[in-house]
DNA sequence: ACCTGAACACCGTTCAAGT
DNA sequence: ACCTGAACACCGTTCAAGT
């Protein structure tokens, strides 16, 4: 890539990071284009489809979380390591206003420039899944395409700003849902009511 | 109103209803109006706002609903109250893909036409989910946004298009943590692990 | 190679003019 | 009262012309 070009690509990639950061997804790539005093085309030539210009945007996000699930793997309790790479997974979505459901769409859509990276994402998940499975402490009716759609449901939850307050209870009720293990149980959350704000 | 503008309302309303059924509540409105057979100004004056749209096409399935939800308080246990409230909920956003992040957007905007509406629906269901509460079959950690916010991460669920072969599945696992009795609780789950397609 | 302005077909909002 | 066409300021896509 030539100098020029290369500049224009990183210079775009931060600005698209602000906006969509403040705007969510769906934000006018004309206002990315101008906001980088760059011609709407020469962002279109960088990044052919907004999924594109999403993918790498996420891309670090998503090699990161790759490398820690691996080393979750062995690092962790497969409990643990489970609810570890969620929170994480919805931490990273929740960077992008609306990029779960970019993600969910992409997942099924070979095609897109964000397929990739979600398909990885979501064997990630379900090696970690299979793991805590095999402990006992996930429960075993689902899979990793289960775990991800629930994964995603708890990041859309997290999108919503009215529920920014309860995003860490709401994680925890869902994800009680998919442990099995005694401190995670319903019984016991009833056991000992929590004080709400 | 005249008899000129009730049959164009009665008739952009039915329109609008195929189309958004069709095309998600993001659908063109100028595509409706022109599939109506009506100037785009006619549209905007009866429904000033798409969300006022969204509200007029969504109050019968809303009425019902409050209503079925009033009678579920005397007629049903509370879990299965609460259930079948749930049921319902997420089959009426089911309706219109992408109303629910729209109605999670209404409701804390006192200025949305879809808010009365929003918050009556949390008002029915955080009463199912007292009266489960008081019986112990639901978890007393939560409220009725929490409630709300888990219904609406179901109808999330139900408008991802991949995921419609395992909706009723993931309905099954949000809900076992929702509710404390025996017969939904993870470890019962786990006894009797369930065959996937 | 890379960039860009301009043309294109859309969108929702607004309002003066018509019946 | 109610309807509408047209003007407006947007949007993403495409491409011939420039450096």
């Amino acid at each position: 890539m030539r100098a020029d070009a290369r500049k224009n690509h990183d210079h775009l990639l931060a600005v698209a990071g602000a906006v969509i950061t403040e705007q969510g997804v769906d934000a006018s790539l004309r206002d990315i284009a101008r906001r980088a005093d760059v011609g709407l085309a020469t962002l279109l030539r960088h990044f052919p489809t907004r999924e594109a210009l999403l993918d790498a945007l996420l891309r670090t996000s998503f090699d990161e979380l790759t490398t820690k699930a691996a080393e979750l793997e062995t690092s962790s309790s497969p409990e643990d390591a489970l609810v570890s790479w969620l929170r994480d997974f919805v931490a990273c979505a929740r960077d992008y206003r609306g990029v779960v459901t970019s993600m969910m769409t992409a997942i099924e859509d070979t095609q897109s420039a964000l397929h990739a990276s979600c398909v990885t994402m979501r064997a990630s998940g379900t090696r970690l899944l299979a793991r805590a499975q095999a402990e006992g402490t996930a429960r075993s009716d689902i899979d990793g395409t289960d775990l991800f759609a629930l994964a995603g449901s708890l990041a859309w939850l997290g999108d919503q700003p009215s529920l920014a307050p309860r995003a860490d209870h709401l994680f925890d009720v869902v994800t009680s849902a998919i442990l099995t293990s005694a401190g995670n149980s319903n019984a016991e959350a009833e056991r000992r009511p929590r004080a709400r704000g």
